[in-house]
DNA sequence: CGGACCGTTGACTCTTGTCAAAGCCAGTGG
DNA sequence: CCACTGGCTTTGACAAGAGTCAACGGTCCG
């Protein structure tokens, strides 16, 4: 667990309920250079549509990476870890919103910089052209979940990934915290939280999970949970 | 329509039922460098697996890029038209299927070729890097189709992308071609055929669209379209 | 103490999937 | 020329999985 990281002066604020987009968060908070910005559960890095003048490198928590329909039904794409960039890509804005999902920290780089360096730079070109390969394989792993699977597969399927990177990240992958709501897990599989839930109880009475506190899980049978995940 | 393109000696072969996933097509269909190679309908370019040796660039027709789960249940994760290539990315290994799913042309690249080339060659890198971020930006739209819609909002953008791609290539977009089966349009939106099939005929006599001989779509009634598209 | 947010659970609805049958069309062979 | 066959689509009846609506409980925080 991340612990309460502590936030300094940036508010939370939701673009999709009334706020107009570009608040003074974005100024206030150090967006100027190679800078860190520490988040705070809820908060928007960026919304779709902002201009893209950053990148953000995640050094800390978990930043779910979004896109919203007219009447509010929301698409989680991906979720950016530690060590994940956000916001690659050559379009003139963010092509999605980018919100925190905990506390978090990002690091912020200037686009230009970047993709003008990646322009005389062969090696550089062929390292984001393989970060943006990686995202590609991501989102289609998970077009294939969501388009595929039952809502217990979907599940399945999203805890063995997250028990596959805390496993590789060194850690005892059996143990690990979800750092999300029931809601982001929702968005991103297809799924309505109501049904996160009643999946989550069912792997527990299954005997395949454990859930302490609502956000730590203990897979208590890998086997069982990897042949679920289909 | 394409019409019938004659193709010569390819037979079409199916690896998910039975057959060897590396059958003589491959090596007899002019598979050598820059060379062109005609499909039938139903016909493998290549699977899930195989050694990514070769590129290819579309010249007519479509080719279903798939990924298909133990049991056979396929997702389509996005179809490639005349001008868009099938394989790029740095895997040793191609990984999803492509298979045509009408009479089709593809001009066969030398995979080392061109990243040996991009290597060296910053402007050739950067348009991979495009061509890639293109292709996620396509799966991740799809993704929120097929995470959050319904039957029929899947079913009117899936359309709506067909009269855009129709309209924008000269022709006239309110009347296209579907060049493939319910089944491939089922399997990229994660419906049945069922479900493609009644929802097509819903469209019918709500007056939207028309449909002759199975394949030729006239949309009649753009905006409503749209609208239902979400 | 009260309120906000989140998660869980239950009852019910409804969209979509499943299973089955029939029609259509094209190609094949008698 | 026609009957037959196989692949594809359409349609219907029914089942089931997931969504919706609602209530309750827990935790955190002011």
């Amino acid at each position: 667990m991340l612990g309460a990281t502590t936030v300094h002066d940036a508010f939370s604020y939701n673009p999709h309920q009334g706020l107009s987009r570009n608040s003074g968060v974005r100024k206030r908070d150090g967006f100027e250079h190679a800078s860190i910005r520490r988040l705070r559960a809820k908060e928007y890095i960026f919304c779709e549509g902002d201009p893209r003048t950053q990148i953000f490198l995640v050094e800390q928590g978990v930043v779910a990476l979004s896109k919203v329909l007219g009447d509010g039904r929301r698409q989680v794409i991906d979720f950016a870890y530690p060590g994940d960039y956000i916001g690659l890509g050559l379009h003139g804005e963010y092509i999605f919103d980018a919100q925190a999902t905990c506390a978090a920290k990002v690091k912020c780089i200037a686009a230009s910089a970047l993709e003008e360096a990646a322009a005389s730079d062969p090696d550089l070109a062929l390292m984001l052209y393989k970060a943006v390969s990686a995202e590609l394989a991501t989102a289609r792993n998970l077009l294939v979940c969501v388009g595929q699977g039952t809502a217990m597969e979907r599940i399945a399927a999203f805890l063995v990934r997250l028990r596959d990177r805390a496993a590789s990240s060194g850690r005892n992958g059996s143990a690990f915290s979800l750092m999300m709501r029931r809601s982001d897990i929702g968005d991103l599989l297809g799924l309505t939280i109501e049904t996160v839930s009643r999946t989550l109880t069912k792997l527990r009475s299954m005997g395949v999970i454990e859930i302490v506190n609502s956000t730590e899980v203990h897979v208590l049978d890998e086997v069982k949970l990897e042949q679920l995940a289909a």
